[in-house]
DNA sequence: TGTACATCAGTGAACGCGCGTTCACTGATGTAC
DNA sequence: TGTACATCAGTGAACGCGCGTTCACTGATGTAC
């Protein structure tokens, strides 16, 4: 009787006892949990038993949950930065520039839900945007603040630091207001799910109080 | 020597065993702890204990967690809509409207951001928004469109629609970004948090590819 | 007006569950000599 | 090159916890006659 595959662990499935690096592996296994069950469903426990490692294993790389949640978050704004950042890439025209980062922006919220939530989650609270978001580090936030200023030339500092936060707000709730059933109508009369964003936000205009600020 | 205050209860801290009216209670005592202590506290059992009742009996009243969950976010979207009603009232000219209602929305949202995290959540989780954001019934949604439409004669119909929505996700946006620490220099400049809020919201024209739509 | 009885709205104990975290441990690796 | 030993990165069992929910129950209320 042939034995079956020696339990002395083949090349193939060797797992050793270190794994070479855990601690990566973890991130993609929340960032796996959390496309797959949704933010309800990331329990360190849970991020455990998708890479396949005791319950007591992250706790050799993170402090605890919360440091787990803020390597995963902190890797969603990176990930948002980069998407971003493709996004201008495929503008036209410097006038197309902001709307192309609109929509990689919304897209992004769209295909990584659960993972953007975790970005802007407030219960780790430090009511503090993460180091892409500040106002001085040629992170996601300048990017767009760039593209308003070649938009607006001329403008003042102020103006454009208030159009930056709102493009921000207006992505923000865009990305989370997408994907309610109501809307459906209208994106199928508009042709689609990027025609209705393009849309919402072309007019974003007629909402504000003043067409031009800063007049 | 006296006794104790009588066991059976005197008139001041009657408590009968029947409650009266619950239902009302575990509602309300369901915002208290959202506002005390934020959406992660909210259990049922929590409830119950800030109810002084036993974890049972609210099973009289909500089929179960959900259904107290659903209650309580149905209720807050009818205070976002007096709220916005109330804003409303306050706008000297018609032009004013628009701001006037987001002004009034986004500090609903200030003022109880615990609640309106369960607004969105329930609605996230049904991919719907309630019947208050509803597009044909004279609800919160409908209000935001008429001022838009008073505000912007001759627009049509879809248009109006779209601006409509792009309104909301604005002030959503601006609701979930206003209290992040790194504004507070700005609003500082700027004399405080509603003249921020306002500032924002007239700089989206700013930002929108087309400054006006439907031409 | 009294009384029997059904119904309603509570109680309190118990259930099983998954969680975050700790602990003593052990296998694997790297280093000093 | 070989060996002793410190360190590192895992294991697996256990802890206490609060949770949602169920259950048999009981006190209070309302209704029929």
């Amino acid at each position: 009787m042939v034995p079956p595959m020696s339990e002395t662990a083949t090349v193939a499935d060797a797992r050793p006892y270190h794994h070479g690096d855990l601690r990566r592996a973890l991130i993609d296994a929340a960032r796996r949990i959390l496309e797959n069950e949704g933010p309800g469903a990331l329990s360190l426990r849970a991020v455990a038993r998708e890479a396949k490692v005791s319950p007591a294993a992250p706790y050799h790389h993170f402090k605890d949950k919360g440091e787990l949640l803020e390597a995963v978050a902190h890797e969603g704004w990176d990930a948002l930065g980069d998407a971003m950042g493709a996004g201008l890439e495929t503008a036209a025209t410097e006038r197309d520039r902001m709307s192309a980062i609109g929509v990689a922006y919304v897209e992004f919220a769209r295909d990584n839900p659960a993972l953007y939530r975790v970005m802007y989650d407030r219960s780790r609270d430090k009511d503090e945007l993460p180091e892409q978001m500040q106002m001085d580090n040629d992170g996601a936030y300048c990017m767009v603040r760039d593209a308003l200023r070649a938009k607006n030339p001329g403008s003042n500092d102020m103006d454009v630091e208030l159009a930056t936060i709102a493009a921000w707000c207006a992505a923000h709730g865009l990305a989370e207001m997408l994907s309610f059933k109501q809307f459906e109508p209208l994106k199928a009369e508009l042709g689609g799910e990027e025609a209705f964003m393009r849309a919402v936000l072309e007019h974003l205009g007629m909402f504000a109080k003043v067409a031009s600020p800063g007049t």
